[in-house]
Order: C-alpha cells, then sequence, then structure tokens
DNA sequence: TCCTAAGCGAGACGGTACGTCTTGTCTTCCA
DNA sequence: TGGAAGACAAGACGTACCGTCTCGCTTAGGA
C-alpha cells in the first residue's frame, strides 16, 4: 500500500544529490563542478551517484529542474483566456516571480553556462502557453508561431539579464515593463523623447 | 613594412585551424570537439595548436566568431541614428540578411546543440550596438539596458526559430515583422480581432 | 540428535555454491569469475554468499576442495608403510587414479589457467602425506622436506602434463613410469643407452 | 643511427616502471599491487603506465620476466652435451644459482601468488633445454617428454620450496641434492635404512 | 494452529581500482 | 624559427566488483 522503505530512501539519496548541485551551482559554474564533489557534498559514494542518474551530471540536472519547474506549470495552467487578453500582466509575472524564488537554478541555464538544452526547454514550453492562449483567440493575421517566438524570447532573455544583474528591480516592476514593451511596443517612448527634440 | 614570410605561415595557420572548427561545429556539438580533432582535420599537431590558441578552443571559437561578426560589424556601424529612430527596420534587416548568408553556423549558435557561450556573445553585442543608438537619443525613462535587452532577446530568438524552420519567410519578411511587433507591440494584433472591441 | 530442517536446508544451500564454482571454473579462469556469477548460477542472493563464506570465493574454493579431496585423503590414509617402502607404486596409483576420476577439475588447478592456490594446496597436501611415511621411516640422512618436496613436484606437475595431454596412457603405466624414475632415478636410461658403457 | 633521445627517454621510463614492481614485490603479494602505487613509487602517471603496459600488471610483469631470464637463457645455451650426460650437475646448478640472484622475482612466480602463466613458461622453457640434450643422446625408451617434465617439475618445485625457506642451503649444495635424487632416485636412501631394520 | 525465528532475495550503499580520455606542458627533431 | 611528433602529469570519466547493510518475504518447528 504505502512506499516501500527503500523507496523512501532512494527519494532521500536523490534529494540529497539533488541539494548538493544545486548548493554547488551557487558556488561555480556548472560546468566546473565534478561528480565527485556533487557526491562528497551529499556524503554519498560515487558509485551510488550513477546508481540513480546513469546519465551523468546532466540527467541530475534534469531531474533537478523538472523538480522544479513542476511548480510553474501548475500555476500557468491556472492562467484564463480572459487574464491573458486584459492589459494584466498575469503571465509574465508568475514567470517573474517563479524565477525569483528559484533565482539560482534559473541563473545556472539562462546566463552563461547553462545547459543549453534547459534554456530551450522553457522557451518552447513558454511558446506554447502563449500560442494556445491565443489560438483561442482565433487571430491568425501573424503566425501565431512567430509571436509567441517573438514573446518568449523577449521575456526569457529579460529574466536572464534581470538574474544576471542580482535583480534590480522587483518581480512586479520587471513584469509591468515588459508587458507595456510587449503589448505597445517601443515607439511610445521612442516618440515622446523624439517629438520634443524637433 | 610588407608582412615577412613567417607572419603569412602564421596567418595561414591559424586559418587552417579556424576552419577546422567551423568545419567541426558544423557536424557535432561544439562541447564534444577535441582539440586533437581540430588538429587532425587541419593537419597540424596538437602542441601547434596552443602555440596560437593558448586559451584552448574557446579562444579559437572567439576568434572564429570574430572573424565571422566582422562584416555584420561593419554593415551595422554605418546606421545612422535617424535610420534608427524612423520606422524603418534597418537593423533588424541587416541582421536577418547576415543571418541568411551564414545559416549554417547562425544555426548552430542559436538552435538546439550549439554553445550557450555564443549565442550570448552575439546577444551581447546587438544589445550594445542598440543600447549606444539609444544612448544617443538620451531616453532614460526606462534603463536602458532593459530596452536594449528586451528587444535583443526578441530578435536573436526569432532568428534562431526561423533558421530551425528553414527559413520559410524572407530575411525582410521576418525584419517587417519583427519591427511592427517592436515598435507597435501585439496589442493591435489583439485589439483588431477582440471581440470586446471597446 | 537429528540435522534440523533448518541445517539440511544450509547444507543444500553450500552445496549449490559449491557446484556453481566447480561449473564455473570448467569454463573460465578462477581469477576471472565474479561472486556474483557464482550466486548468479546458484540461484542465490549474492549477500547469501558471504553469509555462508564471510572469507570470499576464495573461502568457496577451499570447500570445494576439501570436497574434492576427501576422498583422496581416505584413500592415501589406507596406505601401509610397508606398501610405501616397498616398490609398488601404492601411492602414485592412488593419486594418478583420483586425477582420471576428477580430470576436468585437476586440468583447471594444474594445467594453465588455474589457481596457483590450488596446485599449491594439492601439492602441499602430498608432500605432507610423504614426509608422515618418510618419518616413520625415521630417514634424515636427507632433510625430508627436501625429498617430498621433491617428490611431490615431479608427481604433481607430471600429473598436469597427463591431463593436459588428454591422457595419452593409462593412469597404471604413468603411475609404474613415475614410480621407477623416482626410485631409481634417470641414471638407467642413460647409462643404458650412453656410448660411454663404463 | 644512434638511439633518438626520446627513445632513450621511454627506455628510462619503462626501466622505472620494472624497477617500481620489483621494489613493491618485495613488500607485498604481487596480486594486491596496484596500478596507481606502481606509478606513485615510479614518479609517474598512471596514464603513462598504460601507454608502455596496456595490457595492465600483467604486461610489465611478464617484461619484467622476460629481462630476467634473458641472462638464464644464455647460460643455460652454452651446456655441452657431455656436460649434460656427466654426472655433474651443470644444468641444475646454473638454474637454482640464478634463481639466488633473482630471488625476489623467482618468489613471486613459483611461491603463492604469482602469475600461473610464468611459472608454465619456465618450465617449459626448461623442458625444452632437457629435452634437446636428451634428444642428442637419441634415448626414446621412454617417452622425452614425460622424462622432461618429470625432471623439470621436481628442479621448479624444489626451487620454490628452497626459496620460500630462505635459501636454507647454498646453491650447490641443492643442485648436489636435486642431481643426486635425480640421477639414482630415492631408492638408495630408502634401502640404506631400510635394511638396517631387516 | 498460530507465530516466530531463520534462511534467503533484493538491492542500496561506500569504497576502491580499473582502463580511457582529454587537457596543457615540455622537449627533441626536422625543414 | 615554426611546426611535427610525442612523452608526460594531472585528473575526471563511467564501469565493475567488493563487502556490508537493511528490508521484507517465506517457511518450518515449537508453542
Amino acid at each position: 500500500m504505502s512506499e516501500r522503505k527503500s523507496d523512501r530512501r532512494v527519494l532521500r539519496t536523490r534529494q540529497l544529490l539533488r541539494n548538493a548541485l544545486t548548493a554547488l551551482i551557487l558556488e561555480k559554474s556548472y560546468e566546473a563542478i565534478t561528480v565527485q564533489e556533487i557526491t562528497d557534498r551529499a556524503n554519498l559514494g560515487r558509485a551510488t551517484f550513477y546508481l540513480h542518474y546513469p546519465g551523468g551530471k546532466d540527467e541530475l540536472l534534469a531531474s533537478s529542474l523538472e523538480e522544479m519547474f513542476d511548480g510553474l506549470v501548475k500555476r500557468l495552467d491556472s492562467i484564463t483566456h480572459e487574464d491573458f487578453l486584459s492589459d494584466s500582466n498575469t503571465l509574465s509575472l508568475m514567470v517573474f516571480q517563479h524565477a525569483a524564488e528559484n533565482h539560482e537554478l534559473y541563473r545556472v541555464f539562462l546566463s552563461g553556462q547553462g545547459a543549453v538544452t534547459m534554456t530551450r526547454q522553457i522557451r518552447d514550453y513558454l511558446a506554447r502557453v502563449i500560442q494556445k492562449q491565443f489560438r483561442q483567440h482565433k487571430d491568425d493575421t501573424l503566425a501565431l508561431e512567430i509571436l509567441a517566438t517573438y514573446m518568449t524570447g523577449a521575456l526569457v532573455t529579460l529574466i536572464g539579464w534581470w538574474l544576471e544583474n542580482n535583480m534590480p528591480h522587483s518581480a512586479e516592476y520587471m513584469s509591468q515593463v515588459f508587458s507595456r514593451l510587449n503589448s505597445q511596443g517601443i515607439a511610445p517612448l521612442v516618440k515622446n523623447t523624439g517629438n520634443s527634440e524637433t
């Protein structure tokens, strides 16, 4: 019925490994981290690592990220079509907040040395969410895919910049800026000051 | 005045190495490429590699990218402030065109298996160009950096998507779409077809 | 008084392990055999192995050899001192016969790929038997140990040769040859055909 | 013409490894010696070891033994047929002396833990030398091979015993004993004391 | 008949050595 | 003098066994 003892032990071991990895990520570049270092930190044998993650570091990272993104996925699923169409910045706010909460890991794949695959996975996931929202809207004057890619690229890159610069603004502020740029474009900014020069 | 024989030989050797690297990049992930493989391809000794690029692969990559981007840099330098402020899509068009010309390498950098470092280098370079343009404009209502990051992220991601999908539209079309989204935002698209019509 | 069921079960388990080992020894070098392989063959858990033979493979091997040599020991014990002193080849004959009966295992021990340990055990055991016989005889003009070692070395090596060559002669013939060489030495052979004829 | 410098370096490296191995053999069982220990002792990298001996420890041991046996082979080749037929113990003396000179290595393969292959190689080599001598003598009343095997087994085993017991007698004494047993057999010893009992 | 201790299977775990791979340095030789 | 060739140290990799341990299942023998 309930989980067997050994199952719990396995889960605990994996959690130890995940924790060790995230701890190390705060200290040095992911690429520079050694399997030995991870297992030392987790007080486990190196062989044990390969028992659980035969694919090496990358598999452990993927597992850590998966764990982390479960939360984001749940939140984004709760966005209604109305939220999306309104000027509210619900979606981007959620993403910025989630990034703030898990900023160490986000930094890994959004800035410099992260596994490319991961960046793409998040980007593709967000692109799919956005496309789904637009599709309900039946807009096809412009290829949905291009639109979604445009938005996602800007959003993800912005989050990367934000984290790399140690979050100089609040998630709310960043989200507002993004939403404004996204819905009205940069024209208002340029025009306003541009005119004054005339 | 004129180059010495040995200088020319040195240049030739470096070119051989750069060519070997770019050739290999088309075949496999940058990370998986070995110094030995590069020198084998270039018919050079491994020691020779370190003679010219003591910093390892990354230094050679930087050198290769520099070579490739020289052209883009020159073109972008020719953009005047007026071009930039106008609704014209000069900048993005140039980037899309350059991407089309070097699409094999770009694809590697920007899509799936490329080295993150490269994506970042391109992005950072573009961000600097854009910031420079805005700075002349003295706009600081919004942090310039955020603005530049926003634009660059969207642009680079869009190029990546475009190449991954085998350039289904012309560079001109892509550039127009980008410019429109960038200057007016997505609001017009959403509003037009929206049911609320308010 | 009588064995408990669990005792019988223990005996059965040990027998399974011994059988598995001897079966594997016929297939591959003893050194190359793994505890896991033994327990797989015996349909037992690896932990069970260590339950019965905490000393590892070597302990199991010792146990297997003991089992096999029990028969030989009994027979050799029946040799009287008179038999030994007479020209009869009782001892060597028994050994050759026992080797013939267990030729598969003997071959492994004594020829090519066998474990040295085993060869030594057999040799040391025989050396002890021989010494015991001589000791009753109180002969110490020559160190008993040297004598016993000399005989045993020759005997065991000869058996090894015999098995490696697929027993080209009968055990009786081999035993006679050995006994003749052993009691009279090679001089008769050399002298007879020698040119000197002195 | 002369050896290249790098050749000399390679030879030096291999010599260092051989020396390290023989040094370690004096301290612990061959099986228990680790490649790491050998290279530590030789002040070399582990990878370097595999560069020269891809087959691992055993290949290094074989190489060490080969070096050692070169001397024995030369000496034995100088034995004339007359020496062999005479009662002199030239052959066995040479072997005992060689064993004394190289007792550390001999101990490795003749006693307990040595590589079986080696024991067999020496034995087979000696058997061939002995057979060659007998063959000139045209004696075939008894299969030469059996005779040679008999002698070699006794000789090699005796040397093993001698070394294991820290050479309690001189090589000359051992050789005499062996020769006497070999040419006249054990009968004289047994008969002499046997008769006295009657 | 239950129930309780033992034998056992399963497999996680720490540890150690393995043989391989790549990196970067250095030295020697050749053109 | 630039480059080829390649020996070498260093150190991470992933694999393979080892011996130990803990966990439950099964099953027999005494209650």
